[in-house]
DNA sequence: TGACTTTACGGTTGCCGTAACGATT
DNA sequence: AATCGTTACGGCAACCGTAAAGTCA
């Protein structure tokens, strides 16, 4: 008897229809029929009576409805109770973010040390070429990363904010005097190649293979920071698309960021180990689930100064 | 969050020692710490206190044992009750015995039958040709083999006789005049050989392919059921090991069953497809644990005329 | 015939055991 | 040094999804 059979019996004895149940509780109609079987099975008795038409519980079943939702509220209302007293007894989230993007964060964090007094987040910086091995290493427990993001062992949580894309140029390159950038400019020029250890199709959907019409961008030098980026770009030799973020809290020496409106827009989210999965790790999540995705556009934040 | 994670806290909340923990609950020691330490981490907080010497519930610990406790206890409460009535309902089990064997187990049957006066046990009859196949088949429920029985999709339950073997002989066999037969004679006959549907390591179990001494032991013409081997004994052509009970309760004509006391005792035991576990069966098991294997030799069945 | 449930089958997750390691008295 | 808890790793059972079959109005 698990948790979960008792969970899907519990949602068909309120729905009476397996298809309804399983889209409730997303999973197959097959797998809600099965769970229901095996209960019976084990118990030995009908819990519902059922035709392709009509289901309905059985006189047992009604009984053990009853029973197992108390049973179910309890076990909830315990665990709750345990995971309230852990996310008041602080604990410190580990949030990898790229750059300055902490900032933007801040009403995120201040929900989130509101609701839990006893919680805070610290931000540790993450790269391009690195956008996931502090995670997997253990060394933090969240990171804010544009997406998608397909790896197996990483779960995506909700998306924190959208925004566009800037174009990094040397102060004195071709584009700079234009104030805008296009995707199609990149085949003119090379980009930064991020290495090895930064997902290909991630990469991809910050900096693609092809502009629009097809023609191929060319990956220039390696870097793996935003710094080693930047400088890189200073010296002409190549051009680099970043979030427009980069644009808004740095003014390094003769670099120029070119917004590129035909660009579209990059969700940047939460996310985790999967099997890292804790309280302070759900309570952050929901905040931001609740909060929705802040809008870089509509962002009131001032301008920090270096 | 499984029941089986909440069983193995709540143990743990009460022995205070992961050792004798896994031990109560049939586990691995390192069972026991992963659970517990998934836990921790799932609700966020701490809920033991442990040095290698000293476990402690932390006071979130102390309350949330509390809250499972109950929950727990509701759970199995509607769930007993609910199989309750669903062994109250009728249920008849199909029991696949050898032979008469049936009969030796009506203190079984009847004590079943008084505990749980809705079931019922229907005997049918299996062969040592064929002795798990209605079990796969869904034919039977359970059936009464003796051991050892390694089957992977087998379970193994509680012996429910010991008894020794005979050794069955044509009347006019040169061994039918010492009145009794040894493991040693087997090598000087043919026995019967039960076919491939049988596994191996079982046949040998009641034939072995040697005798003590190291002889082997001759396989001889193949026959699947109780007739089939006594129609070929009758012969002469061959001899066969069997369970005592053959002789108790038969008496074929041109057949002499000869006592075997230097054969070891076999058990006899429930045996069911793992898979196919249900109420009825867990009760029928109880009962059969509850008594205890009936030996053969103190059995107080009077024969039955043929 | 169409809506709904059940059965069959295969892939993948995660439970759990074995074994080695670490920590405390 | 002995006892006890933790970490690492691999095998395998069970969950669950897809797809097809079965059943009732």
């Amino acid at each position: 008897m698990e948790i979960r059979e008792i969970e899907i019996f519990l949602t068909l004895a309120e729905e009476l229809h397996f298809g309804r149940t399983a889209e409730r509780l997303h999973v197959s109609q097959a797998r809600v029929s099965q769970a229901i079987s095996r209960q019976e099975r084990r118990i030995g008795v009908a819990l519902f009576d059922r035709t392709s038409r009509r289901v309905s519980l059985t006189p047992v079943g009604r009984r053990l409805r009853e029973d197992l939702q108390k049973a179910l509220d309890l076990l909830r209302d315990g665990l709750a109770r345990a995971e309230a007293a852990g996310l008041g007894a602080g604990q410190t989230l580990r949030l990898g973010v790229f750059g300055h993007a902490g900032y933007e964060l801040r009403p995120l964090v201040d929900v989130f040390r509101t609701r839990y007094p006893g919680s805070d987040v610290q931000f540790n910086e993450i790269t391009g070429g690195h956008p996931f091995t502090a995670l997997r290493t253990g060394d933090n427990d969240v990171n804010v990363v544009w997406l998608p993001v397909a790896e197996p062992d990483l779960t995506v949580g909700p998306t924190v904010y959208v925004g566009g894309r800037v174009l990094a140029v040397s102060a004195d390159h071709p584009l700079a005097e234009r104030g805008t950038a296009s995707l199609e400019d990149l085949a003119d020029y090379h980009v930064v190649d991020l290495g090895p250890d930064a997902p290909e199709y991630w990469v991809a959907s910050m900096v693609p293979t092809r502009t629009p019409s097809g023609r191929r961008i060319p990956r220039g030098p390696a870097a793996r920071t935003f710094h080693e980026i930047l400088s890189l770009v200073a010296t002409g030799r190549c051009v680099h698309p970043l979030g427009e973020i980069a644009a808004r809290y740095n003014s390094p020496p003769g670099i120029v960021f070119l917004p590129m409106p035909d660009a579209p827009d990059l969700h940047w989210a939460l996310t985790w180990r999967s099997t890292a999965d804790s309280a302070a790790i759900r309570a952050l999540a929901q905040t931001a689930a609740d909060l929705g995705p802040i809008s870089l556009d509509r962002s009131s934040a001032a301008p920090v100064a270096g």
